[in-house]
DNA sequence: AAAATTCACGAAATCCGTTTCGTGTTAACA
DNA sequence: TGTTAACACGAAACGGATTTCGTGAATTTT
């Protein structure tokens, strides 16, 4: 990189301090007009930018926000981004985004980085096998030196930090109340294993749904699916139960639900109603179109990251975890029958 | 956030320089190994973490990678974060996103931001607006302030710098090509307006495979989309010309594509065949599955990230900028037909 | 015992910009 | 004319860590 201009040399060039020129750059008036002239328009001419470095250190402060998430290629993920993106941005921040690709080693080691001043603060989903592992220390620890923190999605209790969740217990209701209302009573749910909070609470819904309609839940019309086997195989299973709807916890889930129910030629939504969640492409572009909770991860971006940049900006404040629960909406489309 | 324990703290509460404590905490053999220890030992205790900002600012380098984006909600530009953060995670850096949304605005700005001694180098997509405009002046700048950049997929000559593109002539051809071979005669192009180069390069491989066939292109069958106006019906206008397959320069055309000719009652790929660009889950799960060019955003992540680390780490090198062209291939599915 | 090393550590510069405080000069006022 | 105030600018500290160079004391060598 070129040596780039700094105020030394402009200092030394003209013949004056380098607090003069640093204060005509700020326009102090201090400096007299005819300095400030020929100072900034030196400045000009050779396109001088103050070193960021300098200021954050000096400022203590980098307007830099850390996200980390535990994968990006997925619907969810990105639009959360855009939302932390351009809510930091109207604050003058900018994002550092680093991913723990669901790994726990990864996560660590990425706060580890990311908490040694390069950011003022932190917006983080749990990876899957911390979820697992149950072991929260580096959260723990990070909340102890009170570096600003908001967990978004996956969230544990155990770290005492702002969060911002779906209400995925109501989402599981929504979703499996929509399909018990039109006429379905054998409703399978594919879902993740008990360790992935939201995967459980969403299960609470569909269990809560299922009592109220007086309906018993099937073990056997639940699969917990291991990400490390073949999906589809899995999912494959239930449809040898005497099944009239799906209820997937994913977008994935559900497409595969669907190819499953094409291949054995069942008609969608009439055989069988097929319902999703995290609003995706997929769930737009394929056909039939899916029923979908929309999770509105644009918003759960934008909450998370004025939460954390107000945890920044007023550190005098008491400190008290704020919760946002975002609510999800069902979105209709053809894989589900609509009885208006 | 808690006052952060600095070098300066221990060294005042263990009576010794500030230069002891940073031997000691690098192992020196200039310290004695009582000193060491004892200095260790408080470090370790205290959880001391040297301070990112001043390691930056001594080191004139900040161990970050810049990355622009023009979006993000989309399957290609995530794969390229992921093999860009790979890549960049390897070596030792960390990389910033930030997002251009297609406006030229934000770019320029963005770019003034993260050149300011933010990051060693950025690794850039050009916005659309920019390419409309034609306006590279900001890119011409940074490469002339010698800040390393690597530019990819959307490229222009106008800017001397590294770049990596997929090979868009021919992935063009490539597509259309195995339409040719597979009966198709009538083949619809949906493509972008022509200041989006890819689109243009793509077209160019369209109409060379169609040369080659002895067909001539027709006008008619070919359709510019205008983001800014309803996808669906733009694409709808070519179904009432004569057409037996559609090549479509992005998924999202591609899905649109099959939705009017199933809504046609068009079966695929008998009637009609539809052929994609950039192989994401939207061509995958959708049925029938579509036959797509599979652009490997992964590895384009990749190789942008060494080239640019390369940049950044062998300065004194004479510059002569690299293309790299990755080649992309036809991934065969379901909505095309195939005689082997 | 005198000279030469080695040892263990501290002072100060450096990276770059901001800011407080002080100072010499000039202008205004009594 | 003497005093005060305004003006325009510079010196130095600060933020945090590294590193070169220097120094006093202890140890070894001659």
């Amino acid at each position: 990189m070129k040596q780039k201009i700094t105020i030394k040399t402009i200092a030394k060039e003209l013949g004056v301090s380098t607090s003069t020129v640093s204060k005509a750059l700020r326009d102090s008036h201090e400096i007299s007009s005819e300095t400030k002239e020929k100072i900034q328009a030196y400045a000009n001419l050779y396109n001088y930018k103050p070193n960021n470095l300098a200021l954050q250190l000096r400022n203590q402060k980098t307007k830099v926000i850390g996200v980390i998430l535990p994968k990006i290629v997925h619907h969810f993920f990105s639009t959360v981004i855009m939302g932390i993106e351009e809510g930091a941005n109207k604050k003058g921040y900018n994002i550092m985004v680093c991913f723990s690709n669901e790994s726990y080693k990864k996560e660590v080691e990425t706060l580890k980085v990311l908490s040694n001043g390069s950011v003022d603060g932190l917006i983080v989903s749990i990876a899957n096998e911390t979820l697992e592992n149950k072991d929260f220390k580096h959260f723990v620890d990070l909340v102890s030196e009170e570096i600003p923190l908001v967990l978004f999605d996956r969230v544990v209790d155990e770290i005492l930090c702002d969060k911002v969740v779906v209400d995925d217990v109501g989402a599981g209701y929504k979703a499996t109340k929509h399909l018990i209302e039109n006429g379905c009573k054998k409703i399978a749910l594919i879902t993740t294993p008990n360790h992935v909070n939201v995967g459980t609470l969403r299960r609470q819904g569909y269990e809560k749904a299922l009592i109220e309609a007086y309906i018993k839940t099937d073990k056997n019309l639940i699969v917990e699916i291991d990400e490390k086997k073949d999906i589809k195989s899995q999912i494959e299973k239930v449809f040898k139960e005497d099944i009239d709807a799906v209820f997937a916890v994913n977008e994935i889930y559900a497409a595969n639900s669907m190819r499953i129910a094409k291949e054995k030629g069942l008609s969608i939504p009439n055989e069988i109603s097929i319902i999703g969640f995290t609003d995706g492409l997929i769930s737009e572009y394929s056909s039939p179109s899916i029923t979908t909770i929309a999770q509105h991860g644009f918003t759960m971006g934008i909450q998370a990251v004025e939460l954390l940049i107000e945890r920044i900006e007023n550190e005098t404040e008491v400190y008290r975890p704020k919760k946002i629960v975002i609510s999800s909406d069902l979105k209709i489309r053809e894989s589900t029958k609509f009885s208006s």
